[in-house]
DNA sequence: CATCATCTCCTAGACTTTTAGTTGGAGAGT
DNA sequence: ACTCTCCAACTAAAAGTCTAGGAGATGATG
């Protein structure tokens, strides 16, 4: 189970979404503003802990993600269930649509991705 | 935003359940086994933080938490979306729903929730 | 060859986690 | 009253992790 500190999850966030990056490119995306070796030290320990892994490219170095978005996502989900919603997934999804400027598109969708697993249901139970 | 380590988070979520705690009633229903000294700092901890307070009860301390479930958990999901699922609510409902035993109850209640909003959106939009 | 970007090595403060050892009070026994 | 034991809190601190970045080597390129 992957588990990230909040500098390692800030990185891990930029690398995800870019797919892969360099220091500079990384530490051109992040919110704060930290000197290149700051960054640098943050993909080191990312990789010893070997949640991702580089390449060489030229002089720099090319940092990929090893653990996928939706790893680093189901532990996270996994977590905060147990630990802050007592297992109450409506609890959680309260919070989820709560508040939040949702379309009612992403809402349908919603909607529909729980439907889907209603129906599965009836047929697996 | 309350934000929380690791042990404090295991040490809120015994204290949000029985709604106060002494330090021994916080040990016994940790999961994993620790010095009542390591119990009683992090409760400390969390308590300059101002995440608890405490009042005496006899010679031993009863804690109770300051923050409530439902900040930890609007922080907490907050920064699961953003960091993790890159703001997709459906993403995250998807971790939320999938491979987990969700009784056809709990499903409904869910759409049920999203079938509010969706209502309540056509209104005040 | 000088420069610039990038890497490697290293340091350091702050925080987290854990625990050993100490103090003090309440109740039980003599 | 004195001492023993038990419990809980307090003190202190070791060990580990996280965050941040300086100093200097290196290597590609103008």
């Amino acid at each position: 189970m992957p588990l990230f500190t909040e500098r390692e999850l800030d990185v891990m966030s930029v690398l995800w979404s870019l797919h892969s990056g360099t220091v500079s490119e990384v530490r051109e995306r992040l919110d704060d503003e930290l000197a290149y070796n700051t960054v640098l030290t943050v993909l080191r320990t990312l990789e010893t802990k070997g949640h991702v892994r580089h390449e060489g490219e030229g002089k720099a170095h090319r940092y990929f993600p090893t653990v996928k978005r939706s790893e680093a996502g189901r532990s996270g989900v996994t977590r905060l269930l147990d630990k802050v919603f007592d297992g109450s997934a409506e609890a959680m999804l309260t919070h989820l649509v709560s508040d939040r400027k949702l379309s009612r598109e992403r809402l349908a969708r919603m909607r529909a991705l729980i439907d889907d697993r209603l129906r599965d249901g009836r047929r697996s139970k």
